[in-house]
DNA sequence: ATTAATTTGCAACCAAGTTGCATTAGTTGT
DNA sequence: ACAACTAATGCAACTTGGTTGCAAATTAAT
């Protein structure tokens, strides 16, 4: 409930788009990472594939979202939490469970190797495995 | 020069056909790693592409080269070392030059971080950044 | 040598993602 | 309130990585 009138002010105040807007609040609501296909089916009622993939550019330069590229060659995303426009500092780790397809950011700092004489900006970790659910 | 002895000997023990020769062989010989994209145009010339992706995938199963989704989504693939037949064990990281693009193989053991209720099978990471000679 | 099994090429296809352009919606100035 | 401008959206066509079905060719087996 509170959530909701904190989406509906930041609407007001920031005053984006609908589509914008829709999809930013499902980003808000939601606790796991999403792909892109499976965005452009769930808002195919309510916009253009075109019109989502521009909407994710956007969301992702503005550093609303992140994404990163799943063993299945697609494009996920999910919501960030301190990242800043256009510095995705955040570069967590992402669990994708092999059982039932579920794609989550693991709330984990990493540690990266040091290579002699290689300048690394940022790494992408994808951990392929069994959820808790699914293990059991 | 004991290379291609080696290579030569292999392929009268073995006995595969040429073109699963022809991709071997050129990771025999290549220090990086090299996208599915370079790989179909490399051999237009003495194979379909359809052939090379069927060899590729062989190739992989049978744990002589295995593969890795890099950020520009494309399947990036480079010979194993110590991987057995459809055991992928080493899941090293790779690293990509954001700047003259090449894909290189880390000889580097990755330390997983543990996470709760989770089992991890593999991990894939990635690098970006700048190489050696790109930084220079 | 004839048959059976594998490999390859080819064309058509599929799906993710992009582009150009016309249309619509939203903003600003008068 | 209306015209003029700008930004957002939809649509269709296109590009590209990857797959599939099937026929032709090559290799292996009897």
């Amino acid at each position: 409930m509170q959530l909701y009138f904190i989406i509906f002010v930041a609407m007001s105040i920031i005053r984006r788009t609908k589509s914008v807007n829709d999809i930013t609040q499902f980003f808000e609501e939601s606790k796991y990472a999403v792909s892109v296909v499976n965005l452009v089916e769930r808002f195919k009622e309510k916009m253009n594939k075109t019109t989502v993939y521009r909407i994710l550019d956007k969301l992702e330069n503005d550093g609303v979202i992140h994404s990163f590229i799943g063993r299945d060659s697609l494009k996920w995303y999910a919501k960030c939490q301190g990242c800043q426009s256009g510095h995705h500092t955040d570069t967590h780790p992402h669990f994708q469970c092999n059982s039932c397809g579920r794609v989550e950011c693991l709330p984990v700092k990493l540690q990266l190797p040091e290579i002699q004489n290689l300048s690394i900006e940022y790494a992408e970790v994808n951990l392929v495995g069994k959820c808790t659910e699914c293990s059991n």
